[in-house]
DNA sequence: CGAAAATATTTAATATATTTACAATTAAAG
DNA sequence: CTTTAATTGTAAATATATTAAATATTTTCG
C-alpha cells in the first residue's frame, strides 16, 4: 500500500503543481473573503446574489435567471432566497407577464447594506492581491484565460 | 440602486479581475474533476479522504489528524468516514495508545479502487493543464504561490 | 382548440460544511 | 495523586449544494 514507486515526474509533475497551487490559493482567498463577509452577516452565496440582483435594478430577476448568473441549481437559489427573505434583505415578486416565474428584488435595506459593504470589499480585494504588482496581475490574468479555454474543452 | 457610478477603474481593475479569473478557473476545474470521480461513486472530499489514508499507511490516521490535513472540522471527518464506512471503502479503528483516539483505516476494496483511479486521475489533470506550455506552468505556479504569500498574512 | 412539450418553482432526499455543546479520556498543575 | 486543562469524537442545528420528482403555467402545433 505505500507510495514506494508512486512519485510523481517529468510531465506529471507541473499538471500536479499547477492544480494543487490553484486550490491553495483559492482556499485562502475563499477563506478571507468569508471573514470579512461574515461580518456582516453575510455568506459568499448570499454576497453573490446580492450583487447580481443590486446590477439588476429594480426589477430584480427571476429566480431560474439567478441560478444560471450564480451557476448553481434552482433548487438551491429556492433556498437561498428563502434565507435572504428570511434576513429581511430580498422579496419574492409575482412576474406580470409570466405567472410560472417569481421575481427576487432587493429591500432598501439590502441597498444601504451593499453600499455599506462594497467600498470595503473592494478594498478587501486590492489587499488580497497586492502581492503581485500590476504586470503580474496581468500575467496571472492571462494565463488563467488561457487555461480556462482549455478547461472548456474538457 | 442602479450602477451609473460604480464601474471599477484603475488599480481597482485589476484586482477583481484576478479574483474573478481565480473563481472561474476554479469552477470549470472542480466541475471537471467532480464529473471524473462521480464515474466511479467519489466525490472530491472522499477521494481526498482516500488519498491521506493510502499515503498514511496500514495504521491510517486519527479522525482529528484527517481533518487537519484536510482543512476541515472534525465534526466533518464524522461524516465523511460515515459514509466513507458504509461505502465499504474505509473501517474505524481504536488507538491501543489512546482510548480518545479512533484511527480511519482504508479496506482492501478502497486500496484496489485507489489503483483503478489514481493513474486515470493524474492523466485527467495533464489534459486540464494541457493548454499551458510547461514554461506558462512555471509562471503560474510561482505567481499563484507568490500570491498566496499575500493572503496568507491577511 | 386541445394535447403535448417546454419552462418555473418547490419539495424531498442526500452530501458536504460549519459552530456549539457534550461525554470520555488524557495530560498537566499543584 | 487529585483537581483542572486540553483533546477527541460525536450529535444537533444550520447553510449550501445536488438530483429527481411533483405541480403549475405557458407555448407550440397538429
Amino acid at each position: 500500500m505505500p507510495p514506494e514507486n508512486n512519485q510523481i515526474q517529468g510531465e506529471g509533475y507541473l499538471a500536479v503543481r499547477t492544480v494543487i497551487e490553484l486550490t491553495r490559493t483559492m482556499d485562502l482567498l475563499e477563506d478571507l473573503l468569508a471573514r470579512h463577509l461574515a461580518h456582516f452577516n453575510l455568506s459568499q452565496p448570499k454576497f453573490n446574489a446580492l450583487m447580481e440582483l443590486y446590477y439588476a435594478g429594480e426589477e430584480g430577476l427571476p429566480l431560474s435567471e439567478l441560478g444560471e448568473r450564480m451557476l448553481v441549481s434552482r433548487a438551491n437559489i429556492t433556498g437561498l432566497i428563502d434565507r435572504l427573505q428570511r434576513d429581511g434583505l430580498v422579496v419574492r415578486a409575482v412576474d406580470p407577464k409570466d405567472r410560472r416565474v417569481i421575481r427576487a428584488q432587493l429591500t432598501p435595506r439590502a441597498v444601504q447594506l451593499i453600499h455599506g459593504v462594497l467600498p470595503l470589499h473592494m478594498n478587501l480585494l486590492k489587499q488580497a492581491t497586492a502581492s503581485l504588482n500590476p504586470e503580474e496581475k496581468e500575467t496571472l490574468i492571462r494565463l488563467l484565460t488561457k487555461l480556462q479555454e482549455g478547461l472548456e474543452k474538457l
